[in-house]
DNA sequence: CAATAATGAGTGAGTACTTACAATCTGATT
DNA sequence: AATCAGATTGTAAGTACTCACTCATTATTG
């Protein structure tokens, strides 16, 4: 990958997150990469060819994240360091995820299936404990993590930071 | 308020809901109102103005859903009654709450206050009860509610209502 | 000297919005 | 009832502009 491929693929990253995808112009992502707007096309198919490829560099750096709670053998701990997800975002990562999140509201971006090895996980860690309804409290502890996820991108680690011991001493058996 | 102006509102609604504000054309708006593009500028400012008119009717709807709940004395009925806010959206309702959300992402139109009575209801709930942080636990309680209605609105009534009572009872105390 | 990387003015399609004009409604006056 | 002026509601065809994308040309590299 060039240099300048990378700089579109920042550029563009930066602006669909906090702009939006169709408010973007490719002039300006050009612009911001300082790049012609010819390279992109050059590069990329089309505006939406550079989209997928911002999209499949995703998949690489999710499953990344997982990886930790996917190979954690004690139930209990799968439980915690699910919890403990949104609060170890790294502030770089942050416009990354915001697109994520936001284009969740198109079904041809929005994939449950990334989730469900750790909905998996953490239904079969509940299980484990001895929860009554481990599927159920499975999925709720995404919902609550999705929540909270999208409240650090919004305001800030430091507003949500309360929940952390809260929900992690909620689910201390 | 004349029937065209209703048709104009009403096909914005569902196509900003349905595609987002940005990716529709006014001129689109026009043909699914059976109207010309011009009457839409009689009517609203601009595109945005559109948009500001839809979102206005909305404060209204939305304070006559949580009106239910303010006027609960019964702690324990007041965490019920909120528990089942995402179960009772009415489908013809769907893009109004869809178009909320969505929203949620631009600053301007993201309005958290909106939510502050119900907080404050259930926070006090909370604390009736002799919870142990009650405002983190109405906090909680929200972030669930949310991530339902999103699921609701993507995925249908039939997919989440298995939450429904799973929810009451875990707050049964 | 190829081959590749990069440019940026140009293109047609689509955009929000305007304008000039026509139809319809309102209600006060014959 | 009939009339009709003024206001309101509506339309069709623009306007200026922005957009995603192209292409002929130029720089860079091995």
């Amino acid at each position: 990958m060039t240099d300048k491929k990378e700089n579109i693929i920042q550029a563009a990253l930066e602006l669909f997150a906090s702009e939006g995808y169709n408010a973007v112009a490719t002039s300006k992502i050009a612009k911001v990469a300082g790049v012609s707007e010819g390279l992109i096309f050059r590069h990329f198919e089309n505006k939406k060819g550079l989209l997928d490829a911002i999209m499949q560099d995703a998949e690489i750096r999710i499953s990344q994240v997982f990886a930790p709670i996917l190979f954690e053998l004690d139930p209990q701990k799968v439980i915690q360091k699910t919890l403990e997800l949104p609060f170890s975002i790294e502030q770089k990562e942050y416009n990354f995820w915001k697109l994520q999140y936001k284009l969740k509201w198109e079904p041809e971006y929005h994939n449950p299936r990334k989730m469900k090895p750790v909905l998996d996980k953490l239904e079969w860690a509940f299980a484990e404990l001895g929860y009554q309804n481990p599927p159920l409290e499975a999925e709720l502890v995404i919902y609550i993590l999705d929540s909270i996820a999208i409240a650090i991108l919004r305001e800030g680690l430091q507003s949500q930071l309360k929940f952390k011991s809260f929900l992690v001493s909620k689910y201390n058996s």
